[in-house]
DNA sequence: ATAAAAATGATTAATTTTGATTGATTTTTA
DNA sequence: TAAAAATCAATCAAAATTAATCATTTTTAT
């Protein structure tokens, strides 16, 4: 194939992807992989496209790391299934609060139809996608954690104190053995648990694959929370907290 | 075969697929790879195709892939010069106050070496640039402005309030002829305003290009303000407020 | 018709591109 | 947190392509 035959093949399967892997790259063109990221790592310096971990993405429509990560993400189809479900739960007018993170994040796709929506949000990535969606927006304010870009801190947890939201969404990445549901960073947890108790109702996003996972922080205080999870197992019923009231999806 | 005409069937076809390899217009005109590689030559120099390694490809569709993604932006040299300029007033251990907008966005790149740096920024996009970059950033808290993603509104101007700069950059979109500094978002402005007030020093960014040029909102109240922005004419200097300073760059 | 000039095709050496392999780095998993 | 897996960069040899050379054929001018 000829090298600029075979970059034009790349260009244009990326930018129809948004993002992807160097095997679909070299089964498109039926090259090596030295071949492709000899490509790639060229045409990034043209600016045609951008490399990442495990492949290339677009520049065109500029996806965020965010959204890297949950393409990437192997629970995506999960995730996907959970934030479609939960969207369901959301009426026209709410004033909702959204958490930081991927799983959260795939929520906002399903929004963008709902009138007169209000987001309030700590994670960065997710208000600027909300706010690309068209969405009502506002970011609270304080520190940036790295990695997540979640905002946290004592003054964020001020701010949304004197706030009430209709409806929080909050993502979760582990449920102990004892029944907390957990995430890696403290502070998150007690942005996640402020979002809760500032809101009507609550609905706490999980993937089966977590249950039994233990992070560092957990979120205690999910007595008005709902679990939306997929299918679960006897065995893993057994573990959610006793008085939480929980949903599988499909 | 004569040559004219081989040439004129090889420019056909080439035009016809775009690319080709060498190996099809043998077969196309019945002829050794000497001659077609003579003939490419030949027409190449005549402007009529560009040679690529295994084959040739249309002069016509050149240019449409790769420069249609290269993005030009004329002034983004002078923001650069002046970031550059501005940088060097920054020591290590500042509380920075960085506003919204591409004139400041610049200003990052310059504050990777800087040690012991704290920024706040009401930049959605300059915050996660901040992030991106290892700086301690913090973000304002507030409504998003679609568009320039800026951070705006009441509870924002409250919180710059309980918060002491040692330093802001604010970047402006003209001067009018009355001598103010403007933005074209009365909010957006409000917010640069309090970044002064708020700050021990300020440094107004905007090249020389904006002069004369008037939007909405006024940023009044910059009398402790210095201004950065490339060489003037004696037209233009007459212009600046009266009791503002202001520095050349390069 | 014949010699000079031009064009062609074949051959070989040089260059470019490619694919495979290695060890280093990053990411994921447990 | 450590081990395993995946991905990456660097290197090298093989394959493909090109440039250069030369003998042969065709064209042109006389």
């Amino acid at each position: 194939m000829l090298t600029e035959k075979r970059q034009q093949a790349i260009a244009a399967y990326i930018n129809d992807k948004d993002i992807c892997r160097v095997a679909e790259l070299c089964k498109l063109t039926n090259s090596s992989e030295s071949t492709i990221r000899r490509d790639l790592i060229e045409m990034e310096k043209r600016g045609l496209i951008v490399r990442v971990h495990g492949g290339a993405r677009s520049v065109q429509n500029y996806s965020r790391d965010v959204e890297q990560q949950v393409r990437f993400n192997l629970n995506i189809d999960k995730k996907r299934r959970l934030a479609a479900y939960a969207a369901k739960k959301i009426g026209s007018g709410e004033h909702l609060f959204l958490d930081a993170g991927t799983t959260i994040y795939e929520l906002i796709n399903f929004l963008k139809n709902i009138p007169d929506l209000h987001v309030i949000t700590n994670g960065v990535d997710t208000a600027l996608a909300c706010v690309e969606a068209g969405i009502s927006t506002q970011i609270l304010g304080g520190e940036i954690k790295q990695q997540t870009n979640a905002v946290i801190g004592i003054s964020t947890i001020k701010q949304m104190q004197t706030m009430n939201f209709s409806t929080a969404f909050i993502g979760a990445n582990g449920l102990s053995n004892q029944g907390y549901f957990t995430t890696p960073d403290p502070s998150e947890a007690d942005v996640k648990q402020t979002g809760i108790i500032q809101a009507k109702r609550s609905f706490i996003l999980m993937d089966n694959s977590k249950i039994g996972t233990s992070n560092f922080a957990s979120i205690s205080n999910t007595e008005n929370a709902v679990l939306i999870t997929n299918q679960l197992t006897s065995k893993q019923k057994l573990l959610l907290p006793k008085k939480l009231k929980f949903e599988e999806v499909k």
